[in-house]
RNA sequence: GCCCCGAUCGUCUAGCCCGGUUUAGGACACAGGCUUUUCAAGCCUGCAGCACGGGUUCAAAUCCCGUUCGGGGUACCA
C-alpha cells in the first residue's frame, strides 16, 4: 500500500459498545497499526432522539479498557453540520439533489438515484458485489430537521476525512452502493470497503440482549481481561492462517490483514472466552492479580483490610489457577475472610464425622500446639508424619483438615492454606470440629 | 416479496484463490486416562465435519450451476 492508511471506527452513541461493534473498531485499529496508518474514531450523533452523552462515554471507557486508542477524532457529526449543509447546497445547486416535501414531516433534501446503473465494487473480503440502481430508491440527504442522513454524513465525512479504507459491519453492504453513488456526485473516488460478517449468539441469531452479555462493559464487570477480549474477538471471523490461537496485541498487529478475515458469520463463544481468559490469568504478575482482585473482594464485602497486603496476594495468587474469571474470586476465597465458614454436609459428613477423622484432627491440633514455626514446610513435616504414623493414606489426612478450615472439599494446597489461615485460626476451625 | 451475503467436526477455524502432497489439520467444549493432597492446572487418548444435487476433470472440500438452509438489507435509524 503506498498511501498512508486512513480506517475509522464511527459509532453512534446509542448504547455501550456492543461486543459486535468492539470487534469492528478492534478490526479497523489492527489494520492502522499493521499498516502504520491512523486509525480514527468519529461519533455519528446525527440521530437526536436516540443519541446519548452517557453512551458516549461509555463507549470511549470500553474502547480504552481494551487498549484500541485513537490516533485522530473523536470528531462528532453533531458538530458538522455546516460541512454537510454546504454540500447539500452543492448537490442542490448541480440539481442532482432536490428539496422533497412531505405533509408529516417537513422539507428534507432528496439525491435523486440515476437510472439504468450498474455499480460494482470490490470489496476486501467477499470480492465483487454487484447493485442495480434502479433497485435503489432516491436518498435522502439532509432530514426534514436539518441533520444529515447517516448515508450522506458518513459519505462527506469518510471523503473529507480521506480514510482509506472503510471496514464495518455485513450489514452496511446494502447501503454501499448508495454511498459509490454519492461519491461520484461528489466528484470523490471510493474509498476500500471490507464488509465483516455479523457476530451471532450461540443459538445462530443476530447476537443480542437475548444471547446474555452483549456489552463490553459487561465482560470487565465479570473479570475478563481485556487481552483475552482483545485476542478473543480477533479471531471472532479471523486466524493468522496456522494454528496459532494465543497471541499478544503486537503479534496480532503484525500477523492481521483484512484479507484474511472469513467472509462467514461466526457464532460468540463464551466457553471459549473463558478458556482464553482462565491462560491470561495464569500469566499476569502477582501485583495486577491482586490489584485486579480488589474491587472484587471489597464489593462482596470482604474485610480486605484487616489482613496484611502480602497475605491477600498470596491468596488470591493461590487461586489463579482455578478462577477462570475475576469473579469468581470472591466466592473461593469466602473461607479466608469469613469468620462463621459455612460447611458443606456431605464433606462433613463424610471427612470429619468418622472417629477415624476426629482422632486426625486431634493430633494435627496438638502436633501444631508444639510447632516452633508454623509454615508450609513445618506443617507438611507434620503432616506427612502423622499419616505415617496412623498408617494413613496422605489424602486421609489432608481432607478432614481442608474441610475443617474451609468447610468444603476444594481448596488450594492445604500447607498453603494453612499457613495462610495462620495458627490461631486453624487451631480455632479444628477445634471446633472436634 | 425483492435485493445482497454466506455454507468444513456442537462451536471457532486451517485447507479453497493456484484441483492431486488430506486416512480433511488445530483449538474450545465433551468423554476417558495419567499425575496427584482435594480441586484446578498440566499431559495423553477418544468423539465428531467438507449441507444436498448436478456438472467440468484422469482427479473436486477445493472450479461452475442449481436446490436447501442460515444471515443481512429493504427508514427523513445508524
Amino acid at each position: 500500500m503506498i498511501d498512508k492508511v486512513r480506517v475509522r471506527f464511527a459509532p453512534s452513541p446509542t448504547g455501550y459498545l456492543h461486543i459486535g461493534g468492539a470487534r469492528t473498531a478492534l478490526y479497523n485499529y489492527l489494520v492502522a497499526k499493521h499498516y502504520q496508518g491512523v486509525f480514527i474514531l468519529r461519533v455519528e450523533d446525527t440521530d437526536q432522539v436516540r443519541s446519548t452523552e452517557e453512551s458516549t462515554k461509555s463507549i470511549f471507557e470500553s474502547l480504552q479498557w481494551l487498549g484500541i486508542t485513537w490516533d485522530e477524532g473523536p470528531y462528532y457529526q453533531s458538530e458538522r453540520r455546516h460541512i454537510y449543509n454546504e454540500y447539500a447546497k452543492k448537490l442542490l445547486d448541480e440539481k442532482k439533489a432536490v428539496y422533497q416535501e412531505d405533509p408529516a414531516k417537513g422539507k428534507a433534501v432528496v439525491f435523486k438515484m440515476p437510472t439504468g446503473k450498474q455499480i460494482v465494487f470490490n470489496d476486501l473480503i467477499h470480492e465483487a458485489i454487484k447493485f442495480e440502481s434502479d433497485l435503489l430508491g432516491d436518498i435522502v440527504l439532509v432530514k426534514s430537521d436539518g441533520f444529515p442522513t447517516y448515508n450522506f454524513a458518513c459519505v462527506i465525512d469518510d471523503a473529507l476525512m480521506n480514510i482509506t479504507h472503510i471496514i464495518r459491519g455485513d450489514d452496511h453492504i446494502s447501503n454501499t452502493p448508495k454511498q459509490i453513488v454519492l461519491y461520484e456526485a461528489l466528484g470523490r473516488p471510493s474509498p476500500q470497503f471490507a464488509h465483516i460478517p455479523l457476530i451471532m449468539g450461540e443459538d445462530g441469531s443476530r447476537l443480542s440482549k437475548r444471547h446474555g452479555h452483549t456489552s463490553v462493559s459487561e465482560y470487565r464487570e465479570l473479570g475478563y481481561l481485556p487481552e483475552a477480549l482483545f485476542n478473543f474477538l480477533s479471531l471472532l471471523g479471523w486466524s493468522p492462517g496456522d494454528d496459532t490461537e494465543i497471541m499478544d496485541r503486537d503479534e496480532i498487529i503484525k500477523r492481521f490483514t483484512i484479507e484474511r478475515v472469513k467472509d462467514k458469520p461466526a457464532q460468540f463463544n463464551i466457553k471459549k472466552l473463558t478458556w482464553l481468559n482462565s491462560h491470561y490469568l495464569k500469566h499476569v504478575s502477582r501485583e495486577r492479580l491482586y490489584k485486579l482482585a480488589i474491587p472484587y473482594l471489597s464489593q462482596a464485602g470482604c474485610n480486605i483490610s484487616g489482613f496484611p497486603e502480602e497475605k491477600i496476594i498470596k491468596l488470591v495468587d493461590f487461586y489463579r489457577e482455578r478462577i477462570r474469571i475475576l469473579s469468581e474470586i470472591t466466592e473461593a476465597t469466602k473461607f479466608f475472610f469469613e469468620d462463621k465458614i459455612i460447611y458443606q454436609m456431605e464433606a462433613r459428613q463424610k471427612f470429619i464425622e468418622p472417629q477415624e477423622s476426629k482422632e486426625v484432627l486431634q493430633e494435627v491440633y496438638d502436633g501444631i500446639s508444639t510447632l516452633q514455626e508454623f509454615n508450609e514446610g513445618s506443617l507438611e513435616t507434620l503432616l506427612r508424619r502423622i499419616a505415617e504414623s496412623k498408617n494413613l493414606k496422605f489424602q486421609d489426612v489432608a481432607q478432614p483438615i481442608r474441610v475443617a478450615l474451609t468447610g468444603t472439599t476444594v481448596s488450594p494446597g492445604i500447607f498453603e492454606v494453612m499457613e495462610l489461615l495462620g495458627r490461631q485460626k486453624v487451631q480455632e476451625r479444628i477445634k471446633q470440629m472436634l
